[in-house]
DNA sequence: TGTACATCAGTGAACGCGCGTTCACTGATGTAC
DNA sequence: TGTACATCAGTGAACGCGCGTTCACTGATGTAC
């Protein structure tokens, strides 16, 4: 294999790793050296591949976007648009996402952490949620007074405050209550498109 | 000034220290010997009165949410139930208290941080919160399929997820962006009753 | 009331640790002739 | 084709730093007689 070649195959194996280990733990509490090991990597050599951490997180943040993003779409592209929106609140709001380790969504685990100063993330972050909110509004109608991507932009703050506060209280009654709570809500909004 | 009623005094001096800049940063970026400089003390003193960071991190967080419920209430009481819950989605989801650094909700700051594994800090922050949704419960009415509380939890859930995405996106369009579509879709749920 | 001693809230310096980052080095890959 | 040299992705040890926590100490407050 040439060089480069190799050395873009690392670089997209510690994007990765960094995805997956963010994705649970947030951005702050995964290290360097954790997030090379964890593509099979010592330390030293981080830096030949990224400028600094913040913009690894970045580029980590991006990728597990697309990851989610794919997941939580994918077999309902046949189905009407409510039975889409529907399985969408469904598979976020599920159980099954809060204590998911792969494809979860990164917003969870890491908006509190976000430095809004520190535009890479930050950017990375808003073009995420963004691209979450634009696959969402074309399954809403406009209504008077609130639009499609209103109502978009609203369910997607739904699901990311009722996500982090259901991996939050784990462990407590409280964490499956929001999780439905937040679905009902959602599901009685939709109502009639 | 007898010696218990100093040392009482000086323990809410760093709760409430702590409990402002937590509110702000959020519990790891916050260290101990900032709380303590913050209560206009060294750090050397800090374990006299906490067994751990945890501990105070628990501490500060039910401190945070007493003055914040407060803030978001106050003035509202005579008022009818329509116009109590408008008057908390207005207040909670506004720029002000997206940009303020006094009363502010602390969980936004912290969600993404607490480690269901301490369960102290768990609990504050269950606790807390499911004390706004108390408040809110009975301004809501039931409706087939989904009651006043589970209106009141997605609620709760929305205010929070708007506010850290409007927090972490400060600086960019899509941060008024998310706040008033959040506060949209509410009211637009509110509608009748 | 006055003196001698005990208590203890708060100080300030130190500890061990893990972090992000740097750097001299290695050894496999690629190039020149 | 074979040899000598250059390149450079990745290694491993070290750096300075801030953290949570500890601890010997101080000096004002409280108690005993």
């Amino acid at each position: 294999m040439p060089r480069a070649t190799q050395k873009a195959e690392t670089h997209e194996a510690i994007v990765q790793a960094a995805a997956d280990l963010i994705r649970i733990h947030g951005i702050a509490s995964v290290s360097v050296a954790q997030v090379m090991q964890g593509a099979g990597l010592t330390v030293g050599g981080f830096y030949a591949h990224f400028a600094s951490k913040s913009h690894l997180a970045a580029a980590a943040l991006r990728r597990a976007f697309a990851d989610n993003m794919n997941a939580l779409f994918v077999g309902t592209e046949g189905a009407s648009r409510g039975k889409q929106l529907d399985q969408a609140v469904r598979r976020y709001l599920s159980r099954e996402h809060r204590d998911m380790v792969e494809q979860t969504c990164p917003v969870p685990a890491c908006v509190s952490e976000v430095d809004p100063a520190d535009t890479p993330v930050r950017d990375a972050l808003v073009d995420g949620v963004d691209e979450l909110v634009k696959r969402l509004t074309p399954l809403f109608d406009n209504r008077p007074g609130l639009t499609a991507r209103q109502r978009a932009l609203g369910t997607a703050a739904t699901f990311i405050g009722a996500m982090a506060l259901a991996r939050a209280s784990r462990g407590t009654p409280w964490s499956d209550e929001v999780l439905l709570a937040a679905r009902k809500m959602l599901m009685h909004i939709e109502g009639d498109a």
